[in-house]
Order: C-alpha cells, then sequence, then structure tokens
RNA sequence: GGGCAAUUGGCUCAGUUGGCUAGAGCACUUCCUUGACAUGGAAGGGAUCACAGGUUCGAGUCCUGUAUUGCCCACCA
C-alpha cells in the first residue's frame, strides 16, 4: 500500500465533488416527517468572479448545511445569482465600448439581447467556482433573478402594492447618477467626505420703498456656486436681528437678474457662514423642502449627465458642473461679487453611485417610490421580539435604528437590464392632458420618444392593457424604466421556490417564456402544487448569512417582503461575518492591487486549507485580515490529518489487522481517557456551532485531533498497538473525521473512504451523509485526577527539568522514589506506564529506590532524580529561582483573601473553598522548591 | 451632529452569568531528523489587560468619564 507522505488536495477535490454531485447527495426534497434547514444563498452578481468575501461567506454558510445535513436535517442550501442591473449593464456598456459602440447604436432591444448573451455566458462563473469552494448547494434548483418565473413574482409585488397604494410615483428630488444615468435609492449613494471650500457669494440688495439704510448686498456662504444659477430665494432664520431689514429688500441673482424671495425658517443656523443661506429647491435636499414649504419656484438647471441646461444664460449652457462653478465663480468675481481670497478650505459630505463613485446630483425627476412604514413595522416588531434574531447581536440595534427611521424607497432606474415596472400609459389621454410628449432630449436618454411627465395616468398591469378604462383607447406606452435589482432580491426567500406559482418551472419556461405552455397544463398544475409544498416545508428559512454592507439593501428589506408576502419572517437567524482585509487592515479589493484570490490559494494549497484557515480566523463577526501565511494553518493541518491517518493503516496492515466492526472492547485508562477527550471535543463542537461561533468549533476540533489524539493517544499507543487499539483509533479517527467535516470536506471524505478500503467495516457511501457523532459513555473516568493523567503530568514534569538542566535530548536513566503514603497505588502507576514515560520523556530506564542520591523534582506523591553528568545548575538554580519568585505572591494574595472576613462572609463556599486548597497547594509546592532550591547550593 | 463597536504579549485574536497564578495561533529563543508528519516533535521567553475614577470581599470582565481607532446613519448651506 503506497500512501505518500503528504497530501495532496488536487488528486483528491475534484473527484469527490463529482462524486457527491452525481449522487445527489447536495439534493433536498420535501420529507415529511424530518425537520427541514434552509439556507438561501446571498445571490452573487452575475458578473461576479469569486475573492475572499465570497469565500468567507459561502464556508460559513457550507459549514451549516453539512452540519444540519450529518444531524439528519433535510438540508437545503439554495443557489442562484443576482442579474445585478447597474454593474451588469455597466460591464455589458464596456465590452461594447472595445468594438467602438455604444448602447444606444444598438438600441435597447439589440442591447438588451447582448445583456442576455452575457449572462448565458459568464452568468455561471461565480457558480462553478463556488464548487471548487466545496459548496453544497442543491445546484438543480439554481435560480436567476431573471427568469422567466421570477419577473413574474416581480410584476406580482408590485402590482400587490401598488393596489394596498403602497407605491406611487412622483416628482422628487432622487439621487442622479449622471455617469450610469439613472436615479439611485439613499442606499445605493452612500456619502463620503470630500474636500472642498465654503465661498461667499454677494447678492445685490436694494430697498423697497422708501427705506434707504440698508447694505447694497447681501453675503450667502455655498459649497456649490454653480448652483446659484437655479437659486429662487434666500433664506435666513426669523430671530437674526441682523437681517430684519432683508424682508423688506429686493434680493437679486446676481448673472440671472431673478428676484429672490426672501424667507424665514428655524432650520437656519444663524451661527454657521454669514447666516444666510441661497436655496435652490432643485438642487439641494434641505432646499426642497424649503420650497416645498413656502411654495418658492423649483428650476431645475441639470442635464441628465450634470451639464447644464437651458434654464441657465446662454454662456453657461451645456457646461460640465465643475466647469461651470468655475465660470460662475469669475464671472461673479468680474462684477466685484466675490472675491477668490475669502473662500476657506471645508469638508463635505456628499453622496456618491455605489456603482461608479461618481459624485451624485441632487436630482429633480419624476420617480417610483415605495412607501416604506407600513412595510417595517411588522418587521421592526420580529426583531424586537427576537423572532429574527442576529449574530452579533449588536447588529440588532444598528438594524432598529435604521428601520425606524425608513425612508421612501426609490425604486425605478433609468437602466435598460432589469425588470420592467409593469405600469402603462394611455397615449391618448395622456398626450390630450400634455402629461407625455413625444420628444426627443439632447443627449442619448432611454426616454428618448416620450418624456412622461409627473401626474400622467397610468395603468398597473402585467400584460399590456386592451383599453384605456377611461378614454378606451387602445394604445398604450410601457413605462421605460426598470426596476432596482433590490427590488427582486427582496423577495428572494420565497421567489426562489416558484412563488406565487404562475408560471412552471426552469425548464419548461426556459423553453416557451410562458407562450407554449397551454398544451402542458396538467404538468403546470402539477409542478404548482409541488412548488406550494416545497415553500411551505423550507420557508421560514433557517439561516441567512451574510456581510454587513448590505444589512439594508437586502436583509432588512426581506424580513419587510417576508411578512408582506407570506405572512412571516423568511428566516430566524441572521449571522452577520466580516468584512475581508489584508494584512494591514486594508478593505481588499482590485482597485487597490491587494486582493488575495481564493482560487489561487485553492490551487495552491487546496479548499480544505482555506476553508480551514478562514474559519479559524473568523472570529464570529469580527474582520478579517488576510495574508499568503494565513492559509499555512490550514495545510499544515490538512496533512497532520493525512499523516495520522497514513500512520494508523499502514500499522494494521503491518500487523495484519481486520476490522471489521467497531464495538470497542477491552478498554484501558488511555483509551477511556480519549474517548472521554472525544466527547468533550463533541461537546464543544455542537455548542460552538450553534452559537455560530466557527472559529471555536474550528479550534475545539483542531485542538483535540492534533494535541489529544496525535501528541498523546497515539503516541502513546504506538508501542501496543493491538487489535483493540487499532479499533479504538479507528473509532476516534473517524468521529474526528465526521466532526471535521462541515469544515474540510474533502480531506475528510478521503480519509472515510481510505478507512472504508483499508478496513472491512460496512461504512456509508460517503460521509457527507453520515451521522453527526454522539456523546457516549464508556466507564466512568475522573477526568482530572486519572491515572494517564497523572502520567502526562510526569512526562512533561521530567521533559522540563530536563531543558531547565540542559540536558539534551537523550535517553538517561531516571531514579523514583514513591512516597509512603498511598503507595501501593502509586507506584502501580509507575510500573504499570513505565514504557511511556520511558519513550516520550527519553529515559532509558527507570529505577525504584527508596532514597535518591540527589532530588530533582519533588511533588507530595514522589520525586525523582535525573541521572547525568551534564547538569547546567546554574540554570536549573535560576529556572528555580523564578518559580519561588512567581508562586510566592500568589501565596501572598491568597493568603490575604482568607485572612479577609468580607472574602469569607461573603463569597461563594466553594470560591473560599479552592483558595484553601490553593493556598495549601502552593505552600506546599514553595517548600519543596525552597529545599530544592537549598540542596543546589 | 446622532448611533454602534473596539482598545488584552511583536502581530492576529480568545477570555460566554465578576473568583485568573490572563490563554491560543503566528513570530521569537533553545534542543531534537526518534520507525505518520521538519507542512514535524519537545521546552522556553515575552502582557502593570488604553487611561482615570467608581461599585464590590474581589474587576480583563460591571458603571462613569477621558483618549485613540474603526464602522454605520444624517438635509447644516
Amino acid at each position: 500500500m503506497d500512501i505518500p507522505s503528504q497530501y495532496n488536495p488536487k488528486e483528491v477535490e475534484d473527484k469527490h465533488y463529482k462524486k457527491w454531485f452525481s449522487s445527489g447527495y447536495f439534493n433536498a426534497k420535501v420529507m415529511p416527517g424530518r425537520k427541514p434547514f434552509c439556507i438561501v444563498i446571498p445571490p452573487p452578481n452575475v458578473t461576479g468572479i469569486l475573492h475572499m468575501g465570497h469565500a468567507l461567506n459561502n464556508t460559513i454558510q457550507d459549514v451549516l448545511v453539512r452540519y444540519k445535513r450529518m444531524q439528519g436535517f433535510e438540508s437545503l442550501w439554495m443557489p442562484g445569482t443576482d442579474h445585478a442591473g447597474i454593474a451588469t449593464q455597466n460591464m455589458v456598456e464596456k465590452s461594447l465600448a472595445k468594438e467602438g459602440l455604444r448602447k444606444e447604436d444598438l438600441g435597447r432591444e439589440e442591447f438588451t439581447r447582448r445583456l442576455w448573451d452575457w449572462t448565458d455566458k459568464h452568468g455561471t462563473t461565480i457558480l462553478n467556482q463556488l464548487k471548487k469552494l466545496g459548496a453544497s448547494c442543491d445546484w438543480d434548483r439554481t435560480r436567476f433573478t431573471m427568469d422567466s418565473a421570477y419577473q413574474d413574482a416581480v410584476a406580482e409585488v408590485f402590482i400587490r402594492l401598488a393596489q394596498k397604494g403602497l407605491i406611487y410615483r412622483g416628482t422628487r428630488l432622487i439621487n442622479w447618477c449622471p455617469r450610469c444615468k439613472t436615479a439611485l435609492s439613499d442606499e445605493e449613494s452612500p456619502h463620503r467626505e470630500i474636500d472642498g471650500y465654503l465661498y461667499y457669494l454677494k447678492y445685490p440688495v436694494k430697498a423697497r420703498g422708501q427705506k434707504q439704510d440698508i447694505p447694497g448686498h447681501v453675503v450667502v456662504a455655498t459649497t456649490r456656486p454653480e448652483t446659484m444659477l437655479g437659486d429662487t430665494a434666500v433664506a435666513v432664520h426669523p430671530k437674526d436681528e441682523r437681517y430684519r431689514w432683508l424682508k423688506d429688500a429686493i434680493v437679486t441673482l446676481p448673472l440671472v437678474n431673478r428676484e429672490l424671495k426672501v424667507v424665514e425658517d428655524e432650520a437656519i443656523d444663524p451661527a454657521f457662514g454669514t447666516g444666510v443661506v441661497k436655496v435652490t429647491p432643485a438642487h439641494d435636499p434641505v432646499d426642497f423642502a424649503l420650497g416645498k414649504k413656502y411654495g418658492l419656484e423649483f428650476i431645475n438647471i441639470f442635464n441628465h449627465d450634470a451639464t447644464l441646461n437651458e434654464n441657465v444664460p446662454k454662456d453657461f449652457a451645456r457646461m460640465e458642473r465643475h466647469d461651470a462653478r468655475k465660470k460662475v465663480l469669475e464671472e461673479l468675481a468680474k462684477i466685484g461679487l466675490y472675491d477668490d481670497k475669502e473662500k476657506k478650505p471645508y469638508k463635505v459630505n456628499a453622496g456618491h453611485c455605489y456603482r461608479c463613485h461618481t459624485l451624485i446630483e441632487p436630482w429633480l425627476s419624476p420617480q417610483w417610490f415605495v412607501n416604506m412604514k407600513p412595510l417595517a413595522a411588522p418587521a421592526i416588531r420580529a426583531v424586537e421580539n427576537d423572532d429574527v434574531r442576529f449574530t452579533p447581536v449588536r447588529w440588532k440595534k444598528v438594524y432598529l435604528n435604521w428601520m425606524n427611521n425608513i425612508q421612501d424607497w426609490c425604486i425605478s432606474r433609468q437602466i435598460w437590464w432589469g425588470h420592467p415596472i409593469p405600469a402603462w400609459y394611455c397615449l391618448k389621454c395622456n398626450c390630450d392632458a400634455g402629461k407625455i410628449i413625444k420628444t426627443v432630449l439632447p443627449g442619448n436618454s432611454p426616454q428618448a420618444k416620450y418624456v412622461i411627465a409627473d401626474g400622467a395616468k397610468y395603468v398597473i398591469s402585467k400584460e399590456r392593457p386592451e383599453k384605456c378604462p377611461d378614454c378606451g383607447a387602445g394604445e398604450f406606452i410601457k413605462d421605460p424604466d426598470v426596476l432596482d435589482t433590490w427590488f427582486s432580491s427582496w423577495l428572494w426567500p420565497f421567489a426562489t421556490f416558484y412563488w406565487p406559482f404562475n408560471h412552471a418551472g426552469q425548464g419548461l419556461a426556459a423553453a416557451g417564456q410562458g407562450k407554449n405552455l397551454t398544451s402542458s397544463e396538467k404538468i403546470l398544475k402539477r409542478e404548482r402544487e409541488v412548488f406550494k409544498k416545497e415553500l411551505e416545508y423550507f420557508y421560514p428559512t433557517s439561516t441567512l448569512v451574510t456581510a454587513s454592507e448590505i444589512l439594508f439593501f437586502w436583509v432588512a428589506r426581506m424580513i419587510m417582503a417576508g411578512f408582506e408576502f407570506q405572512g412571516r419572517a423568511p428566516f430566524s437567524d441572521v449571522v452577520i461575518h466580516g468584512t475581508v482585509r489584508d494584512a494591514k487592515g486594508i478593505k481588499m479589493s482590485k482597485s487597490l492591487g491587494n486582493i488575495i484570490d481564493p482560487l489561487e490559494v485553492i490551487e495552491k494549497f487546496g479548499a480544505d486549507s482555506l476553508r480551514f484557515s478562514l474559519m479559524m480566523i473568523a472570529s464570529s463577526g469580527a474582520d478579517v485580515y488576510l495574508s499568503d501565511e494565513k492559509f499555512l494553518v490550514g495545510r499544515n493541518f490538512c496533512n497532520k490529518i493525512w499523516n495520522a491517518t497514513r500512520f494508523l493503516l499502514l500499522k494494521i496492515k503491518e500487523k495484519n489487522i481486520t476490522i471489521d466492526n467497531l464495538e470497542l472492547s477491552n478498554l484501558e485508562d488511555v483509551d477511556e481517557w480519549i474517548l472521554d477527550r472525544s466527547n468533550l471535543a463533541i461537546e464543544r463542537i455542537n455548542k460552538n456551532l450553534v452559537d455560530f461561533r466557527i472559529n471555536d468549533a474550528a479550534k475545539a476540533i483542531y485542538d483535540f485531533f492534533w494535541h489529544d489524539f496525535c501528541d498523546w493517544y497515539i503516541e502513546i499507543v504506538k508501542d501496543d498497538f493491538t487489535a483493540d487499539k487499532a479499533k479504538a483509533l479507528i473509532y476516534t479517527l473517524l468521529n474526528a473525521m465526521k466532526l471535521l467535516h462541515p469544515i474540510m470536506p474533502f480531506v475528510t471524505e478521503e480519509v472515510f473512504q481510505a478507512i472504508k478500503s483499508h478496513t472491512a467495516l460496512a461504512l456509508d457511501e460517503t460521509i457527507m451523509t453520515s451521522r453527526w457523532p454522539e456523546r457516549k459513555n464508556f466507564g466512568d473516568v475522573p477526568r482530572e485526577d486519572s491515572a494517564v493523567n497523572r502520567i502526562i503530568e510526569v512526562i512533561e514534569n521530567i521533559r522540563n527539568i530536563k531543558a531547565e538542566l540542559g540536558i539534551p535530548q537523550k535517553k538517561i536513566p531516571l531514579e523514583v522514589s514513591i512516597n509512603k503514603i498511598n503507595r501501593n497505588a502509586d507506584e502501580e502507576i509507575w510500573r504499570k506506564h513505565q514504557n511511556w514515560i520511558k519513550r516520550l520523556a527519553w529515559i532509558d530506564r527507570i529505577e525504584f529506590r527508596d532514597t535518591l542520591s540527589r532530588v530533582i523534582y519533588r511533588t507530595p506523591q514522589w520525586e525523582f532524580n535525573l541521572v547525568s553528568d551534564e547538569v547546567d545548575t546554574q540554570g536549573f538554580k535560576a529556572a528555580l529561582d523564578k518559580k519561588i519568585g512567581q508562586a510566592q505572591p500568589v501565596l501572598n494574595k491568597t493568603l490575604a483573601k482568607l485572612n479577609n472576613e468580607g472574602f469569607v462572609k461573603n463569597a461563594d463556599p466553594e470560591v473560599v473553598e479552592s483558595e484553601k486548597e490553593k493556598s495549601a497547594q502552593l505552600s506546599g509546592q514553595l517548600k519543596r522548591l525552597t529545599e530544592l532550591r537549598e540542596a543546589f547550593k
């Protein structure tokens, strides 16, 4: 039998994965009488390529799914991808640019076709990469947020919310990305600090009527001077005495020569700037509110690409916003209304597009919104009640804080890739009312042909309406916008089960896009029943594993959708893990060039090494700092497992031992010891996995396997390798492999299969579906005081003293003297286990005597001497002094406690007792150490 | 501006209801190729638990304040 001394993951991983997949081990189905466990994957973008964040996220999920599967749950991990509207469109646009084309050159239909082509070609890349990682998803269920049944779910949801009055169309100031040329939600426009200036502009003022004692101008402070072209008012605080006179003045907007209104509002801070604010209702959220409140004019001065439009003086039209700023300042300076020396550096917080990082322009435009407050209510309650729990729990507060301040959600996007908005506009009615204008916008707006104004009348319907309910005309245009990607993602936990069951499954739907299905109505009906049952069985799902970045985007909204459309939360636990960073703590990103590619790590060390290392490092919820060396833990552990197995199997072969059952017999103390340690490991791992402390579970199995099993048990048992021992070894090894399987699926399967083929055991087909180990008692072992623990202590003492004496690792004789008290029992332990001591402490013979020529170590039970000429007394004495120096203050502290009445009176009696024991033990120890030290003068 | 965290050996982190001579991994020092593994084994050094108060018989752990760092939210131009 040839087993190489180094584990080679490459030969192993693909082989096992193929086998698992083709055997259907990943598939889950409705199993009445069996409890379900379900995780829906956070669907990666179709544009995605596996990065370390995915590796971390999906390893955690796989660990949980595999653990539950082995525990006998019907364990489903639902996979799929997200169409990622803006991201995907940007990507395809980029590839188009290589051909020198823009999407407008192709037109919407052709561009959409390209998007589908691209999705078909690249959309499964990341799923295949997840397979490399070992992900045990039920791949037959793979869903896509744009497949036909899913589109139906999205339309259904839109219609239901619209019917409830929770969706409305309105003209609001929204976050506009001038590069992606679409509206974004607040969440998609994160604020970032940018360096800017506070500019002081002078607006000419003259008296209204007789009053003469007013200045010639008023100074306003602004960070965005270019927006002054859209000003329609100035504002001050009503109690600001300095500007009393403004009410009776005429303020003129320079360059434009528009008269500005003067408004007074509590919101104005007199202490900021000059206390006078320029008001641009169409381009600033605060000003927008003021505009609404005081009935100001809204003048939109920007095009959709953030160039100035025709609502500004001719010289400025079509200028880019930054150039316009420069020119506005120059022109004002020319007429003495601005002095460049008076600007002050100022940090501005401004929204940025989360896809392309372009500075957001607050822009007034008609969009679709969801009124979120009513949806939030049950989702807040559920988290408050712990019906949905967060791990780590601190996220609960973050969630509640956001939910309690939730704003309406802008869901329309002016892009081409995404779910259509099921809204239709009657051309006749709307054109007659001037609400739809047939025109061509400058630039390349997707709304090129029709401008649908605020207040246009619409019909909400999945299909094109036949007739207008008002005028009876039959010509409609479809709303040209698409829905926010997250408007489909928030349905993921139930839309993946084909809710609302109007469409058949993937196969059928893909074949006919829903059109050729009339002949298959029976199948459709049957499928519908199946899907309903599945949703009933697997929903609510169990645990959602995600990064904190998408808590609001996705997690919060899923909880809301769950309540709204299923009447229940979509999952009971949300596990939030940290962000993957490099060794310096900087977030890994492609643009910074500090990424570590998980696929390269898999290639180099294997998926198990990657998985184990990640799980070991990622303490729950904390950020993960990675560097190449970190993966050595996993690689070394794989190798350790491999070699331990190799050793056992070679020994079994060499001794010609046949193992055909795992009924353990003739157990000795050391066997009971390791079985006890096994039980402890099982307990720890279960506890930690239930609490989602996967790193602690990983540590527990690591310590058990490496230290208890390899360092002690295998080492002790080595020279007494009987058939009974072999059984106990294999039994323990199998249990360890099962405990480790969720984290390291491949090497554990390899070991499992190796055991299977090298023994006569009737094992399961695969470790994947074998039963999770349970605690089992083998006689009662006094844990602390067992003979094995005492011998381990002896061995450690001898090794320790040898090092202190500077005796190199050579075999030397040991003299031992056992104390008279309890002599027989103690001596028996020594005599019985002297072979262990000899081998593991490097002793060549043990002599039992009444008195020793020299005592070098002493315990209450025995004392011993190491016979060697090469003794470094200096080092030994120093070591003794150090030990005495450490023990003395502790003893003093303990005695002080015991002399303290308060302590003896108030402390738990058990604690007092243990302090007493401690003091006795310490003073004994100190006495022995001091005696030894004296003897070594 | 509001909120939430964190601060423990050189580095990364444990320390779960207050009882700890504060643990682990990596790194470091010394020794060992012994018949599974040098991707290994053995031993060791190294921390006044950010700081200042407080509660308590007792504080790394609870409370208050300070400092530093990080994250999230927010319409102060």
